[in-house]
DNA sequence: TTATTTTCTGAACACTGTTTATTTAGTGAA
DNA sequence: TTCACTAAATAAACAGTGTTCAGAAAATAA
């Protein structure tokens, strides 16, 4: 049935260029500022094209949502071999900041915008935020288990940790910074996360 | 000129009526949801009437947005008369926790949602913002003057320290907990608020 | 009562995401 | 090749959006 194989590969393909089309629109403009058929026009298709495959302009949001989650965790998964807890946690915390500044919009996109909580709930592609969150815990864990950060509930320690970095990326990437000019923004991002080093450094108890 | 002042006065009650109308739609619904025509409706105006006494649909978030600010300076007044800089640091970073939680559209709208640069630039009233983040610097400052945080840059600590807070608010009202019960988010929030003390806590230099 | 100024509104404009009926193109059989 | 059938693409329409503007309504001044 090679017929059928080439139309499967087709409907995959029309599926990519369109997530493409979207993803460099998305990324220069916002998701928002970006119509349908904006998208449409740029693929040379008309705005109901579109919806023969997806279900809504959402769903290309979700796409790209996992795209991105694939993304993150791709560049995650060499800090996972990192022997020493507390470098492994340090080396994961400084590549999620780095991530988020290399890839704002994809960024916002993934935990700054408004994304109906059914959406990413429902599918079951939330997997990957889920399994990023584990590691962190447990790697949370094994430095807890080392002496450092105190036996606080790791899932408190993660919350906290992440927010550190979340907000450090997010309060740039939205903006909230008109005291500092653009390139002392991202160094002060490095100096605040140094400071979080050594103060993860510091939480081992001495016996 | 009685006549003059009423008028002034009635224009400012105007002003008034359309704020606390879009203030309630938004906090309800969210800004982006929520239409002119529907804030109209709800004042028993016309829609165009709303354009006599502001520019435009941002221009009445950004009415709101400086409620919001003033509201949270008045909530931070009584801490900055805490003597101990670090008790004052801890007060200043739960109050503003407390805050984000207890006004999430309104935190959503001051810290979150894209707000157009140039328009938080241009009007000085981004004075209160700046105000708050001159007194938690000021007050990180003396903490390194009574031993603590060793002496990283102030401006590199106070942007962790908010980044931490915002952090912490920023993933519950944008709802990117799904691993944990409504409950439990709250709960590690201050969980995590106390780790951040005793870390404080843990940062004074032993002379 | 009239003239003038201020306040308000209905209708329109250009845009949005989305749906539906219709047209176009591609496929399999006679 | 011609026919029927299926799948893909579209034009047109719908209900909604923020915003503008000419003209109606109301309030003030003469």
């Amino acid at each position: 049935m090679g017929i059928a194989d080439r139309k499967e590969r087709e409907k995959l393909e029309m599926r990519a260029k369109i997530l493409d089309a979207a993803k460099h629109l998305f990324l220069e403009e916002g998701y928002s500022s970006v119509s349908l058929r904006r998208i449409a026009d740029s693929i040379e298709y008309s705005p109901s094209t579109i919806y023969l495959y997806f279900k809504d302009k959402d769903d290309i949001l979700f796409a790209l949502h996992n795209l991105a989650f694939q993304e993150l965790y791709h560049r995650q998964r060499q800090n996972l071999q990192i022997a020493d807890p507390i470098d492994r946690l340090q080396a994961y915390l400084s590549t999620y900041l780095e991530f988020a500044l290399d890839n704002r919009e994809y960024y916002d996109l993934m935990f700054i915008q408004y994304a109906p909580a059914s959406k990413i709930k429902e599918k079951a592609e939330w997997r990957y935020g889920r399994r990023a969150y584990e590691a962190l815990r447990d790697t949370i864990r094994q430095c807890q288990e080392a002496g450092y950060l105190k036996s606080v509930d790791p899932d408190a320690t993660a919350f906290g940790l992440w927010s550190f970095v979340h907000g450090l990326a997010s309060l740039i990437i939205r903006h909230r910074l008109p005291m500092f000019s653009a390139n002392q923004r991202e160094k002060l991002a490095k100096q605040a996360m140094e400071m979080l080093n050594e103060m993860l450094e510091l939480s081992r108890v001495q016996h």
